[in-house]
DNA sequence: CACCATTCCTACTATTCTAGTGGGAATTAT
DNA sequence: ATAATTCCCACTAGAATAGTAGGAATGGTG
């Protein structure tokens, strides 16, 4: 049905609350739940793959937590969602293509390839950093608004 | 995973096959299922849903069978994929903001919104029509090398 | 009229995927 | 030493997906 999976979805907005509090020392899972309410056993889940990419780094231990990797410049919801859903890829015979003995001249083959890479490039067009301009904005039209 | 479900898959298929043997008359179902390797039972699924959405129209009986609605140049996979897979909408809250509390000034749904938009673009930029030219491109590149 | 290809419908099943929970070990600042 | 925190494995319930079974209704053709 082409739904985004909630591993994604709140994986994106974590390294979202991460961007958030970028600079400002690690941040605790538990924080990141209580603020997104979402329950910390489940955000757990996406911790090792996120890790794992290098999209952020951990310290353990009182006071440890979570800080992103790169500059929220440079993290994009592809680097995130590749790593959460795995490689956009509408079906696996474009990635794969012994797959099915068509792939060779299958025209919906090629038509999957090209709309995949549309995604994924919209995908990387959006970074940590255009969504936290876009908080800002939001924030002063509701100071302005009060 | 973001992956396109069978009924997508195959109904693309289904809908490409009608759209080559348009002008032809009606095309029956165990043709279609024979010419694309698809279970016969399993397309018949897709059918309805085709037909209500006045995408395709049947004649029942002996040398019955299926046709295209329109022509080739004025369906897109948007309208096909609409009526199998639902609309585009990588999450729920994007339709329906009710179900999320932070809906209002969610950011993450902003984007959401955004992509959708853009995926939904994407598939309506690519007709039945186009699909035809390709095949016939990649025929000839065929009967050349030959 | 009888036949048979064909559309059409309901229901069922097996499998995989998704979302979420539980319990507890290892680490480290204070 | 304590308490906060990361880290890990395993389990479960429910939903979605893919596919199958059996047969009723329709209508052109001989």
């Amino acid at each position: 049905m082409l739904k985004l999976s909630t591993k994604g979805r709140y994986g994106v907005r974590l390294m979202f609350d991460l961007a958030l509090h970028n600079g400002q020392g690690p941040v605790s899972l538990r924080d990141i739940a209580t603020r997104q309410s979402i329950s910390e056993k489940y955000l757990w889940h996406l911790i090792p793959p996120l890790r794992d990419a290098g999209l952020i780094r951990s310290s353990r231990g009182v006071r440890g937590g979570y800080v992103l990797a790169h500059p929220p410049s440079q993290i994009s919801l592809k680097d995130i969602l590749d790593v959460l859903e795995g490689r956009i890829c509408l079906v696996d015979c474009v990635a794969n293509p012994s797959l099915c003995p068509r792939s060779r001249d299958c025209i919906p083959k090629d038509i999957w390839r090209d709309v995949s890479q549309t995604i994924s490039r919209t995908f990387d067009s959006f970074t940590l950093e255009k969504m936290i301009e876009k908080q800002r904005s939001v924030q002063e039209a509701i100071n302005y608004a009060i």
